[in-house]
DNA sequence: CCATTAAATCAAAAAAAGTTGATTTAATGG
DNA sequence: CCATTAAATCAACTTTTTTTGATTTAATGG
């Protein structure tokens, strides 16, 4: 749906918006690593990243819902624990392959 | 000198720290106007962009200055004109394909 | 039920980013 | 040398984002 681009009209500025969103979500040197850790792991929830990065729970919920707002990663509720993994599909339409590969494991 | 993706040790803060601001310079609406804008272009002066963008100059060579610290553009002062225009080697290697057409002539 | 644990939410404070209008710098042409 | 013009810079202010610690929500296992 959002594949494709617009040509120069008032929607352009609703997807200037949408982007402004996205690179907001990437434009943190916390969530940089965030997402890194997420990469690495493939999958994790809020404490192993709070003990692998040294972040306090509250601090990375809040993060964790710019980049969830931003669909740059997915959620998945089990239990009382929540499974943060990347979505793929979206940072590949937003960044190049060169830049990908710091979100990709191979 | 940017392109080989750091393994996992201390330099990889510095790298994200260098992409949390190019990810910042193109996190703002108003940037990626200005981008769009220079692109269509070419190459334009404050002048020109003050008065296609209805943006007083000053905030104008506010945020052009961050798109300059980033890097995703250049200066060629001529004059008292200053023309800016798209640093692409640097965008492409930052976006991907698709999202690179926005800022891409053909 | 109740105690425990994971995670989200909240409100207040702090920090960072953006705006504004005025001033400065620097090049041009008379 | 002076008036004019383009653009950068500056300081005060506003707005947005981030941090912090406490509280709430919700699921689990005894």
């Amino acid at each position: 749906m959002k594949k494709d681009i617009p040509f120069k009209d008032e929607s352009l500025d609703q997807t200037f918006r949408m982007y402004e969103k996205k690179f907001k979500a990437l434009a943190d040197v916390r969530r940089l690593h965030i997402l890194n850790e997420i990469t690495d792991a493939g999958e994790v929830c809020v404490c192993d990243l709070s003990e692998k990065l040294h972040v306090p729970q509250s601090k990375l919920s809040y993060h964790l819902k710019i980049l969830m707002d931003a669909e740059l990663i997915t959620k998945d509720t089990r239990g009382t624990w929540s499974y943060y993994k990347l979505n793929h599909k979206e940072m590949n339409h937003l960044l190049s392959q060169e830049l990908c590969c710091l979100f990709r494991k191979e």
